[in-house]
DNA sequence: TTGGATGCAAATACTTTGCACACGG
DNA sequence: CCGTGTGCAAAGTATTTGCATCCAA
């Protein structure tokens, strides 16, 4: 979470043009704690900017998350993946090919559950994602 | 993973109809351990049986997701969420509402990567996600 | 001035739905 | 036979793309 001087800097940095637009965004996303979705934050953007496009806030958000501005909670959300396991596992994710590998490992399976989830939230469990590169799309990046 | 015939078992212990289609469906995506989307089980499943139809698989995936025979690895597929923070932290997701909270726990960023992750795979990080259902959803629930 | 950013509309991708027919129990 | 499941086509939703225009640097 930068402040907007640090968010201007980060841009120019990465040869980011600053434009208002990039501001608000950034300001919106940064405000909000509920990590909302890019219509949410079209609609909340819009209240000070009507002119703004959604394909902008699309962009928009692209654009930052490929340059480590922000984050994208749902790496995998352009399409629905099913797993034939209900017991617990973990999974390991290929950020670029996508590939999904099972991890098992028992240790994993006895994270104690932080005081500040069982709070108010009624538990029902977790999942660690491991992500990295796999050896194919690393042999095929360093060429 | 179920055999067959726990798989048989287990769709009539839920008051579900053993169709040849379900089965097929089933023994595909319990075969493969990529964690495969609808359309590449669709493609699998019509070598086998060219008449079924996607909007069946999905229908298919959807109901046993429910009866928890399989399990949805993206379950926030539906639309991509935003997260203004890039720093390490882990959410709480409401499996009801779809509601994120952020989870904050040295901790919980000190996990050991299992070897089996290390092995082969070039580890970028990891991403826990805790579920449960969050206090608006369980009251609304429980009435 | 100039390349990158924006806005609009159209296109695409994924998923869901409505309905007539088929089939499992 | 009854009610659930299936297949098809159409609809719905989320996201991306092409392109003319605009604007930050």
């Amino acid at each position: 979470m930068l402040t907007m001087e640090q968010f201007i800097q980060a841009c120019r940095q990465r040869g980011l043009n600053v434009t208002y637009q990039r501001m608000l965004i950034y300001r919106v996303l940064s405000q909000r704690h509920d990590h909302p979705s890019a219509e949410e934050i079209y609609q909340q953007v819009r209240q000070e900017y009507p002119a703004i496009s959604l394909a902008t806030v699309y962009k928009t958000l692209e654009t930052f998350a490929e340059h480590n501005l922000i984050t994208k909670v749902t790496q995998l959300h352009d399409q629905a993946r099913f797993d034939g396991e209900t017991e617990p596992h973990h999974h390991l994710l290929c950020v670029h090919c996508k590939r999904i590998v099972d991890i098992r490992d028992e240790r994993l399976n006895q994270l104690e559950i932080p005081e500040s989830c069982r709070q108010e939230f009624q538990i029902l469990g977790y999942r660690i994602q491991f992500e990295g590169i796999c050896p194919e799309c690393a042999a095929r990046q360093s060429c």
